[in-house]
DNA sequence: GTAGTTATACGAATTATTTCGTATTCAAAT
DNA sequence: ATTTGAATACGAAATAATTCGTATAACTAC
């Protein structure tokens, strides 16, 4: 298999937010996406320099202003994180972080709504 | 408020973990919880000795052999974590969280009936 | 009481991550 | 052509996290 162990750090993982969102980026728009007052354009830069050396990102540098783009798969990287999340934090127990997820703040009616469907999908 | 902000790292969730599950617990005792070929009996003392500084955790010194407690909530930790990997991850979504946790990570059948149980609960 | 084992204390090395400063290059506008 | 602005490159400082080595104290058993 392929990325099997990658684990983007969290300053990695805000930035491939915006890649997955955007499809394409310049690293002026990343940096402008994540509007971090606390730290500067070229820290942004360096960040994707460093997510290039280890193949995270691939990027056309035809221009001068080069173009990045995600090349580790979303969908596989986010199972990754839960997965260490339920072991790490949870003990193994999906459904107990499920409950701390829905318990908790942002679940509206409409996406419990969404995930009882999807709950009936699965059976 | 108690405890806003406080995030533990990896390393001392494990431990938490430990403590949260035994209630009490001796460095000896987590170290052999978590069985770690790769790290010595002193890194988990000194990690510990940390989450002490920090007040994270709380011991009985009174006998040779330290004896340790969590001090902050499990349940908090848990949400404020789980909140974390919602906006870093997710976008802010819990119910795509919650479909990733359950798509793929081992949710049995008991487990996505209770979890049914609870999403019918908080309707 | 001496040897052996098991604790804690704690400084310091190692490794990982983030941040910035500065040099340089390129393009556009004057 | 020269200035100006915006881009990359890259070393290196700053910060955070983990790991270990070694000193020392305490308990156990001979």
């Amino acid at each position: 298999m392929n990325n099997t162990g990658i684990k983007p750090t969290e300053g990695e993982m805000e930035i491939l937010q915006v890649l997955w969102g955007k499809g394409n980026a310049t690293v002026r728009d990343v940096h402008e996406a994540l509007n971090k007052k606390d730290s500067g354009y070229t820290t942004t830069l360096k960040l994707m320099q460093i997510m290039h050396e280890k193949g995270m990102v691939e990027r056309d540098t035809n221009q001068k202003t080069h173009i990045y783009k995600a090349l580790i798969n979303r969908d596989k990287t986010e199972k990754q994180l839960v997965n260490k999340m339920i072991d790490n934090v949870f003990n193994g127990s999906a459904a107990r972080l499920v409950m701390q997820a829905l318990g908790n703040h942002s679940a509206s009616a409409d996406e419990i709504e969404e995930i009882k469907k999807y709950l009936d999908g699965l059976k």
